[in-house]
DNA sequence: TTTATAAAGATAGTAATACTATTTTTAATA
DNA sequence: TATTAAAAATAGTATTACTATCTTTATAAA
């Protein structure tokens, strides 16, 4: 049995649904691999459409611009990042022990989910880590947040801070402290990588090494050590 | 006594020093308001050689392309704030009173400092906490680093460090949870003000519970509250 | 089988961006 | 007064970020 896993996304994000049609998940996959290669600034829809062998306009008719397209892709990211951890944390009681599944999750490089045909979530978390922040940092992060595109980070950001609220009810930043793991799994990796003297496993690059400094920051605060 | 603080820059970063001339000065003064105004993305050398009333030419000659100013920009906000650093925690013994001076630094607000002219540096900061990250996640971070661009970042997460394994010696972390306090002071100030519900300060926009929430992060962790 | 229709493909065009080059004017300085 | 360096003025190019329109192809309803 094969289960197809499908994550539900805001329709405001994209002019024609990308899923349904070649061409579409097409755009998806090849986006992926182009910002991946390329990074986010030199990425274009001419580029795009030339690699999957067809016309800007062709692309244009998915989505508006680039920013929707990576914000469709953070969307998506952090809603499969959502399944993931409800679906691996499903059963365990102890809310210290999901925590730590859930911090692992998060700082560890992601296998390519062969449920998902036209998106490589290994290529996918690395440009997370690389452009992810972007897609807020910006002047219209108002008027994209009124239209809900940022609802599945949010809505991780709450599920993390539910789990540690369970770990200590009287911690005072479950929310805070949620965005602070999920934000410094991404950039402890990047500096890691790529700035290794703002870290401490600068020579090591092991991901395990991020896992341990989050989870002593996470579990010193909530004094479950 | 007027004292003039002059924080010297890596002549790798632009064309023509811009602190050399009315024009370059007037270049730092209006790129730090138009970005502050409009953001990076919608920033560009013509629209500031309008506000300016040069020519795009004008601007080339002094930089390269935007990303440079950015990064320019960047690096002389946190030499700037090494020196903040330095100069109010000066002659303080305590470890502990030192860092906590810090975070607040870190996590507040400026006034424009008088000793600086041509620089608004209430604007830069907010300009660094919605853009600054935007220097770095770039494909060419690898080049850029190799040229020094990042040393003010890297100096102040040294000193901050060195603060923190101060305070406990024995703490495993302290590079990486100086580039965490440095991030999330920016970071957690950005979602508090556009996307609240990361947060656990949304409705109030305090930015002294940043401060609590960095010192309650940073206190346990070093088991010193 | 014809016909409607929706997606895709092909082609063209535009305004703005991100530059480079050249020449002239102005200001400072030797 | 001559020299020089910066600034201003002007022009031009390749690329980006779109929009518009028309034709072809595939599907599927009548």
């Amino acid at each position: 049995m094969k289960l197809q896993l499908h994550i539900t996304m805001n329709d405001a994000l994209f002019l024609r649904n990308p899923e349904s049609s070649e061409l579409g998940k097409n755009i998806l996959k090849h986006s992926v691999q182009l910002i991946h290669k390329n990074g986010f600034e030199a990425f274009t829809f001419k580029k795009l459409a030339e690699v999957i062998g067809t016309t800007e306009a062709g692309i244009y008719r998915y989505f508006e611009n680039k920013h929707k397209l990576l914000v469709y892709l953070a969307a998506w990211y952090w809603g499969w990042l959502e399944f993931q951890i409800s679906f691996q944390t499903n059963n365990i009681k102890d809310p210290t022990v999901k925590l730590k599944k859930v911090i692992k999750l998060l700082a560890t490089a992601v296998e390519d989910d062969e449920q998902t045909s036209y998106i490589n979530e290994n290529l996918l978390h690395q440009i997370i880590i690389a452009e992810g922040s972007k897609a807020y940092l910006t002047k219209q992060v108002g008027e994209d947040n009124k239209q809900h595109f940022f609802k599945p980070y949010k809505d991780l950001c709450l599920v993390i801070g539910n789990i540690i609220s369970a770990c200590n009810p009287k911690y005072k930043y479950p929310k805070s402290l949620a965005s602070t793991i999920i934000e410094m799994a991404h950039f402890q990796n990047f500096f890691m990588n790529n700035l290794p003297s703002l870290t401490d496993f600068g020579n090591t690059k092991e991901e395990n090494k991020i896992t341990a400094f989050l989870n002593d920051l996470v579990f010193t605060s909530l004094k479950k050590v």
